[in-house]
DNA sequence: TTTTTTTACGAAAACGTTACCGAACACTTA
DNA sequence: TAAGTGTTCGGTAACGTTTTCGTAAAAAAA
């Protein structure tokens, strides 16, 4: 018997495991010099409480979950932060699950999920996710789930988003103002809320500016970068090819300056790209990226409030809980009008 | 008693809770037809074992903690997909914690560990941990630690790490080559192992050049970028500002290359840069930068592995199962030997 | 036939904690 | 004095699971 737990305490001290208990949660009917003597011997010897036997008796967990799509991605590794620091000031632990954008992996997550194995679930889901059952049943089981930037519109729930509309319609029309006169959107899927609201602000602004409808070039690409790779290859190597992307999630906007080395085209001179993303080091790009940036650490945080605040009050209405949370637009050379001239210190 | 729990199954089958605990756990004492009726059911309602009740249980919780400084830094996003990967497939959760390079929370987050949260932990200690004590106590408790990458010497477990000394060696020399004639190194800590290593390859191969005891420059950084940021800036804003930098972490190099924008220093004509960084953009930067590539990914996937080996088989000597992986340097422009000249597509 | 073995299941005890129900004691109030 | 009240603690039943032990009934061996 070298485990420290209250049988332990109790043993040492005799005293009752239920007033060992009561001392450490700092009991009214604990007289202040017990108290004083258990929490003593409980610092003593490194008493933790054991998270399993607690969980099971107050069928809570102190627990909550962070399931997102990828984590070598600045905008989710951001968001991790912002919601690590509220979760570790409540106390609660952080369970991160990855989908790799696999609708699958989302629903097997889910099933591990339905029995109390967390309070709370945060989420974004992958791409593909279009059955929404699985994200249902966890809430009938009442375990709260809040989406934050890629949220599921069918479900009745708190979203923590971006003004994604907005922002988009603004980074079209800066392409626009800059001399764009063939602007194509990168997409990932049309299935995501964010990528509807982006892919709108996009063909809105357009249409806004005296564009045809002929002249929504929307250019599907999906998860497998190879296979980007080589559509906005071939989008950029055809004879009529746009002179402005608009990458709507970071990783095409690479993706695209890849391209564009190789295929020797000069941005902003021939290509113009602007794109959502939180690249520390969009300035120092060649050329500098402009960026839609989203307050991704604060997009975290905020989802994690709500979260707690469900927690804390249960049969809250998460669904008047939903947030909008605005981004901004960081202009780098990458939209420049002028051709491209570079001179040290800029931006 | 709208709860799914092996009680619900075993009255809805008219069979005791045992029996349907060991269908479910295929038992060999457990007539094939009773199994598919208990396993149909269960499907048929969604059944999910709490996690909770059976790791009280069974004193083990299919959960292991990865303690990292920080999650906004692609080395660890990268060795977190890898450990996510490994634990994934061997049906285990993942914990996240954050030191944020703090020695309070670092031994905080490890007394939280104490008792049975997890079965194995991962980590990448923080800058300032040199009192080890708390990380002594959890392999007291049976809980098996291992370190990747940033390690400490002193415990006797198994170190995961990359060949830090050879190949901070090799970066020098290269800068060296490149014609470097006062070569800076930019250091986070002494107290890491990984540090001391890395800085011992730097000096050696100064030594080895024909350079003097006085041309070893090592500039201590810490966890504050404004403080870093004053840091280098002086260094590059002196009369006999070096040639040369050489970051032990990604974000020095970041920081350096934001300084010699201001200072209007033209890299690499006035200073080289060569850095430890998993950026993704770094062939993108102006200029592309000269990085030693950590395997990220595969050391996260070699601790895992090896974590899973000894919760496999307890007992086993970790300290035997350290692993040295190989990292990989990539050139860029940053410490190129003419003077600055731009193509498109190099690299 | 009787005895042993095998098959298939149930009862109950743990795991460590929390919470409900008392209960002894001192003290106050009617 | 009797009844009530507050303080401080112990006993015990849960939470849902796994596992040891026991035991009927059926099958095999004697």
């Amino acid at each position: 018997m070298d485990q420290v737990n209250l049988k332990r305490l109790a043993k040492e001290l005799n005293l009752s495991i239920s007033t060992i208990s009561r001392a450490l949660r700092d009991s009214y009917e604990i007289s202040a010099e017990t108290k004083a003597k258990v929490i003593a011997l409980a610092r003593k010897l490194n008493y933790e409480p054991n998270l399993y036997a607690s969980s099971l008796r107050q069928q809570k967990s102190k627990t909550i979950a962070v399931v997102i799509p990828e984590i070598a991605n600045n905008f989710f590794a951001l968001a991790i932060n912002g919601i690590e620091a509220i979760a570790q000031k409540k106390g609660y632990h952080v369970l991160i699950y990855l989908t790799h954008e696999d609708f699958q992996k989302e629903v097997s997550i889910s099933r591990h999920l339905f029995n109390g194995r967390v309070d709370g679930i945060l989420m974004s889901v992958s791409t593909d996710t279009q059955d929404v059952s699985h994200i249902e049943e966890l809430i009938q089981r009442n375990i709260p789930v809040v989406f934050f930037d890629r949220a599921c519109e069918s479900i009745k729930t708190a979203k923590i988003s971006t003004d994604d509309y907005k922002i988009s319609y603004d980074a079209t029309t800066h392409l626009i103002k800059q001399g764009a006169k063939k602007i194509a959107y990168l997409s990932i899927s049309e299935n995501l809320s964010i990528g509807k609201s982006r892919m709108l602000g996009y063909s809105d602004a357009l249409m806004a500016n005296g564009f045809r409808n002929e002249d929504n070039l929307v250019i599907n690409c999906n998860n497998n970068s190879e296979d980007n790779y080589s559509i906005i290859r071939a989008l950029l190597a055809s004879d009529d090819r746009p002179d402005a992307l608009f990458a709507s999630v970071e990783r095409l906007a690479i993706t695209s300056y890849y391209v564009c080395n190789e295929l020797m085209l000069d941005i902003p001179a021939d290509v113009k790209i602007v794109s959502f993303s939180n690249l520390e080091t969009a300035p120092l790009l060649d050329p500098s990226l402009t960026c839609i940036v989203q307050p991704a650490f604060n997009i975290g945080k905020a989802a994690a409030e709500v979260l707690f605040k469900a927690l804390e009050k249960p049969g809250i209405d998460l669904l008047s809980e939903s947030l909008v949370i605005t981004s901004e637009i960081i202009e780098g050379r990458s939209t420049a009008k002028q051709i491209k001239k570079k001179f040290a210190g800029y931006i």
